[in-house]
RNA sequence: GGCCGGAUGGCAGAGUGGUGAUGCAGAGGACUGCAAAUCCUCGUACAGCGGUUCGAUUCCGCUUCCGGCCUCCA
């Protein structure tokens, strides 16, 4: 089956081809490095961690080129280091490493090429003046601004009309527009502002030509898919395709547009206010299996666990549905001999078929839970060979999501807050007990283990393993 | 006000014009010295009202409710 995905800009699904097999374009709108990323910021990377994840199965690892972008000058930006008193640069490379840092723990592969804004400056004001040159875009009260009704198309990806943005406007619109629905290439800065120096005075960059700037860069004026959340789709994702379009001459931008569904906590939007932003951070922090850094893992599933052009509530028990999800997953991968990683291929036809289908990964995950059913099933009826194929698949459709990377025995014992080696003697001691049917010393042996949240499973070979407290 | 999306069993969450999602929780059974895990069985779910159809949760229309965007946001 091949890959099918929804594209914002026809509304509809369609099948991916890319322009060249050989070299699969993809752009993803990265973070403003002004704060933590939050549990939403979290999404969007897992999502599109997927889909590169998929196409790299598909065409080859070395076939996909997945550009993310760093926005380390903005006014958020300058707003935070203000408040604060951190300088700019350093602020923004110390979110920069946390970005990374707790992205890598949701398991998310670093993208190929992660530019940052401030190192493209002169690839901006190259675009800027291209657009002023084919008159796309006009120098007023200092600021360049893109003009609107350069771009017939304006309007096709959010469809929205002229009218209706203009009936919409719910902010002042600056006297110096010639349309209010123009918006800054370029905007003047003050001394003590971030700047570099312009045919327009020294200023900085607006935020869409950013985007525009850097995928021309890597990616070339026309690539396969721009990837983001829902909420970029106007204004951002809008003007960055009229900008790019006329400084490409009308050539295409991104030909497929994708957009994952926006995420809410405890039924609300999150918001500064309400005080309910969830950092990745702090999700981390309350890890349900403390020592073991493998909270983002579940945190990864519960984000997969919902499709991702769906909205998403964010809740605690979503959470702890999704952590129990990875322990039946790993309790049925350390049934007997554990299978090799190398051993997964490609991943199973039914994971791949549901991903295909425009990332439906709580399709897939439904297939997982079916193919740990009959690991266990088949281990109770001792087919060992067809189990372990059983292991294989389902260990190899995980990987495909960036899932069950862990070693399942690690995982299932958790952090060894207990001294192994005296939970071994425990056991054999508890052996010894029931062998000779003294039951109440062995039932003192569990007891005692329990209040370390070691739980006993006896088996019935007669060997006793264990695992932590879920 | 304009534009978009959604409403599925106790909860989460896929999907489909006519039999089964899947997981969690719950009930019963098997297994077990106890236990845990696991397996098996169990739930007359598709917001409401009309329409199309032999048949609609699935298609169309209307209503109600919820969310998002229109301003920085993933």
């Amino acid at each position: 089956m091949a890959l099918v995905l929804y594209n914002s800009l026809s509304r509809r699904k369609e099948t991916f081809e890319p322009l060249d097999p050989k070299r699969v374009r993809i752009y993803v709108c990265g973070p403003t490095v002004y704060d933590r990323a939050h549990i939403g910021n979290a999404r969007a990377v897992v999502v599109f961690d997927v889909l590169y994840r998929l196409l790299r199965d598909t065409f080859g690892a070395e076939h996909v080129r997945y550009v993310r972008n760093i926005t380390d000058i903005d006014d958020k930006i300058i707003a935070a280091s203000r408040e604060s008193g951190e300088p700019i640069a350093s602020l923004t490379e110390r979110m920069t490493c946390l970005f990374h840092d707790d992205m890598a723990s949701l398991g998310a592969l670093p993208p190929d090429e992660e530019p940052r804004a401030t190192k493209c400056v002169e690839e901006m004001k190259a675009m800027i003046a291209r657009l002023l040159e084919k008159g796309c875009a006009y120098v007023a009260d200092g600021h360049v601004l893109f003009a609107v009704a350069a771009a017939p198309h304006y309007g096709e990806l959010s469809k929205k009309s002229r009218a209706e943005l203009i009936d919409g406007a719910r902010v002042e619109v600056a006297p110096y527009k010639r349309d209010p629905a123009d918006f800054v290439l370029w905007k003047p800065s003050t001394p003590d502002l971030p700047g570099w120096d312009s045919p327009w005075g020294r200023g900085r960059p607006g935020w869409h030509i950013e985007c525009s700037a850097m995928s021309e860069a890597y990616l070339g004026d026309t690539f396969d898919i721009h990837g983001g959340g829902v909420d970029l789709i106007f204004p951002h994702h809008e003007n960055e395709l009229a900008q790019s379009t006329c400084a490409h001459e009308g050539r295409p931008f991104a030909r497929f547009w994708v957009h994952n569904g926006f995420l809410t906590a405890d039924g609300r939007k999150m918001s500064k206010s309400l005080g309910n932003i969830r950092t990745v951070r702090e999700l981390l922090d309350e890890d349900l299996n403390p020592g073991l850094r493998r909270g983002g893992e579940a945190i990864r599933l519960a984000l997969l666990s919902t499709h991702y052009r769906e909205p998403l509530d964010w809740t605690q028990e979503k959470l702890r549905q999704a952590h129990t999800s990875l322990f039946r997953f790993y309790a049925a991968l350390a049934r007997g001999r554990r299978p090799q990683a190398s051993d997964a291929a490609s991943g199973p036809s039914e994971v791949r078929d549901a991903l295909d289908d425009d990332l439906n990964t709580p399709l897939a995950l439904a297939r997982l839970h079916e193919l740990a059913t009959s690991v266990n099933r088949l281990h109770e009826e001792d087919r060992y060979d067809e189990r372990e194929r059983a292991q294989t698949l389902l260990l190899a459709g995980g990987q495909l999501m960036g899932l069950l990377g862990s070693d399942p025995e690690e995982w299932l014992r958790g952090a060894q807050r207990g001294d192994a080696v005296l939970v071994d003697q425990l056991i054999a001691d508890r052996a010894a007990a029931r062998k000779t049917r003294n039951f109440a010393a062995a039932d003192k042996i569990r007891a005692r283990l329990l209040d370390l949240e070691i739980v006993l499973e006896d088996h019935p070979d007669g060997t006793t393993t264990w695992r932590r407290k879920m």
